[in-house]
This record gives C-alpha cells, sequence and structure tokens, in this order.
DNA sequence: GCCAACGTTGGC
DNA sequence: GCCAACGTTGGC
C-alpha cells in the first residue's frame, strides 16, 4: 500500500468529474519519469492524492483509488485524441493509464501555499519537484495531509 | 500572459 | 552520447 499523488488540470478533469463518473483512467502521460513509476510503482489499492494544477487555487483537493495496475494507454493509439503518439503501436505501447475510483473530496483543501508553509511536507515532490505529474508521498506526510484534509466520504 | 525550470529532440 | 535548441508546464 502506497501513497501518491496526481495533478491533474481542473479545467481539462476535475475531482467533481471524478466524483461523476466514479471511476476513469488516469490518461494522457506522456512524460517518461511518470510513466515509468506508474507501470512499475502504482498497483492496485493504492491511495491516490489529487491536486488541481494550473488553476486559481492549486491544492490537493481530494482522494481517490488504483482499481487497476498500468495498462497500455488507449489514446496513443486514437488519431483524433489530444494524446496520440503516432510513434506508439499496438505491438509496442509507450504510454500506460491505470484506473482510479473516486474516494472523496477534502472538507478542507490543502493549498499549495499551505504545503509550502508547513515543515511536515516541505520536503515532497510537489514543492520541489512540481512539473512530475505522478508524486510519491511517504507514509508519514500521508498521514499528515489525511489529517489536514478530512476526506468526506 | 510572463517566464523560470525542466523535459525532449535531433544534429553532430 | 553530448548539448543546443526548442517545447511544455505551471506558479505567479
Amino acid at each position: 500500500m502506497a501513497y501518491w499523488l496526481f495533478k491533474t488540470e481542473p479545467d481539462t478533469y476535475s475531482i467533481d468529474d471524478l466524483q461523476r463518473e466514479q471511476r476513469c483512467g488516469w490518461e494522457g502521460i506522456r512524460n517518461y519519469q511518470a510513466r515509468n513509476r506508474l507501470r512499475d510503482s502504482v498497483q492496485q489499492g493504492d491511495t491516490v492524492f489529487i491536486y488541481h494544477s494550473s488553476c486559481k487555487v492549486p491544492a490537493i483537493v481530494g482522494l481517490a483509488e488504483v482499481v487497476r495496475s498500468a495498462y497500455p494507454d488507449p489514446t496513443q493509439f486514437d488519431p483524433q485524441s489530444p494524446w496520440f503518439d503516432p510513434r506508439a503501436s499496438q505491438d509496442a505501447p509507450r504510454w500506460v493509464r491505470v484506473d482510479v475510483a473516486y474516494r472523496g473530496h477534502a472538507e478542507h483543501p490543502l493549498t499549495l501555499k499551505a504545503v509550502k508553509q508547513t515543515p511536515q511536507l516541505a520536503h515532497l515532490e510537489l514543492v520541489n519537484r512540481g512539473r512530475l505529474s505522478i508524486q510519491e508521498v511517504d507514509v508519514a506526510a500521508a498521514g499528515y495531509m489525511l489529517s489536514r484534509l478530512n476526506v468526506l466520504t
């Protein structure tokens, strides 16, 4: 059981969208380090903090759970998709996705600003490796964040 | 909308 | 395999 932080732009796909759908494929990851983590480390049953980026108040806004481990991201094969990758083939897929299920909104979202100001969280990749879209969260930080977020289920 | 930081590409 | 040029991300 591990903890992760997945970033998403709420204008594209928000925690509200996930609540509506209850479950979705986390697709469109086109960064090798993020892909490698999805493929090699993210496992069914892991807990995911959902983070809204590129928006007015960047923040951790809720929780999800990994319900299917990595498999080829179908959008790489779809010429209509913004994530189409002509270098990928069915025989040699380049990108993977996992499926996640909605677990709840945070009663108290944790803003990036608050994360940076919190000594227990200042080491997070969110602070130091902001651009990585699949981030590791250690158990201690995860416990602390869960207590702050008060996720409503 | 700016721009710093960082990731990717491709010529050599 | 280096590294310059270029593209993207994302906080501000």
